[in-house]
DNA sequence: GTGGTCTAGACCACT
DNA sequence: GTGGTCTAGACCACC
């Protein structure tokens, strides 16, 4: 269950990231509606965090509507959560991006070397991709 | 004086985002090493924010070598200001663009996908900055 | 048997459900003193939660005097049952009720705003009701 | 400011009761868009609950759109705190005597009854109401 | 001073 | 076992 990754020195909250994560997660259809989450302490301590950390992340993920808790039970994805976190997940990608870009532009840079820094970093993205997609293939399956 | 905005809602902190600013100015070439800066007092009433957080922003300016004071006088731009700004901009322009397509491909978006959001979002910076830049000549002093 | 309706989203606990349920059915008469209950498992399944719900349902139920097991066939509805359980259910009804109006005054709504409310309410309550009825007499049983 | 008064004992959550009578007490225009609140650890000494517990009811008002935090400043009424509370305490008034009222009809209770215990809670309702205003306002105007 | 995050640990109710 | 609430206390960044 390698599918989150959290960094505690990152400036995003850890329960930030935790959310937007399984968010990602569910809209790259690696969690169903219906299927049950990691419960918060087992999540906790896998990503050796405190469980009321989880437990927060919890709570946002529920009230974006993407998942619903049933006590005793544990965390479900909601039946919704394909359409929701597929809007959530391209509101913050769409976000972000329009963000640095306009920061970007404000700067004063000259569009053409924007267009440069962007197919540099385009790039660069696409070979981790690319890698983490391969090396997942040969240990995903065993 | 419209060269800067500051949004108290972002969740980065006004003082970075005046520091910032700041230096897209300089790196822009709207202030040029010797010219003034305005003082605290007068940007913190012009930004309405607090003056103790003006000062923040300056004193990490003069930390990065951007500015210096002249007692009695002023802030003033330092000599290298320039090159350092320069450099400054585009670690940070890179940085920001990085993190988020590192982000956005990580979200499992397909890379079409994305590389549609960027060229829509840079049309619309595009056309953002423009009408910017000709409503200032109009009322700016260069 | 559509006399039990749960639902797991509700904050009301859903062996608190049961128990309230079942106290309501025996104070309409629709169970009477020597009847049979269904059994823990049947009921179960028939509501989609887990046995040890129902379970606790019926040990509350049977803590409260309403019903008393006969080992090897099943739970009976107690003699007392009837009027226990109008007692109960009066109290409960009168409660709810009572909370709810406090609330409504201490928010601050218009006094004649809030006998709107309850008037609308009231309607479409007996809206619904008679629709159940009408529905239950065609398929029930009694 | 005796606005606010937590029962730790209700089974209602501590953070929801503060939540919600921030709502109540904005929408009787006692706070107005731009007021600061008491800060988390001002109100929390008041309460005599844990900071942390008024900070997850401050939160929860934010997500709601009806504050928002200025950090290192305090907490804010939101501008368009107004409407979007008004909206909220009439939804949940109308939901919680909606449910109130559908229970107490599902419960079998003749619907003549059922207007009896009304009418009798409305008159308590409105005793107590005048009581708390009157002295209110011997006690306020001083 | 302010709010925000995080940890640690307790307790409760529900399944 | 599960999630939910609450306390206590620490640390950080911001104003």
């Amino acid at each position: 269950m390698a599918w989150i990754r959290v960094d505690t020195t990152s400036s995003e909250p850890v329960y930030e990231q935790i959310v937007r994560q399984v968010t990602y997660a569910v809209a790259r259809g690696e969690y169903r509606p219906g299927d049950r989450l990691p419960s918060v302490r087992q999540l906790a301590t896998e990503l050796l965090v405190n469980p009321n950390t989880v437990a927060k992340a919890f709570r946002e993920l529920e009230r974006n509507g993407l998942t619903y808790p049933r006590k005793g039970d544990g965390v479900f994805v909601a039946e919704r959560a394909g359409e929701i976190c597929e809007r959530l997940r391209r509101e913050e990608v769409v976000g972000r991006i329009a963000e640095a870009l306009r920061d970007a532009a404000h700067s004063g840079l000259p569009a053409q070397e924007l267009r440069r820094i962007i197919e540099m970093e385009l790039r660069t993205v696409a070979r981790e991709e690319s890698r983490t997609v391969r090396s997942g293939e040969e240990h995903g399956k065993r």
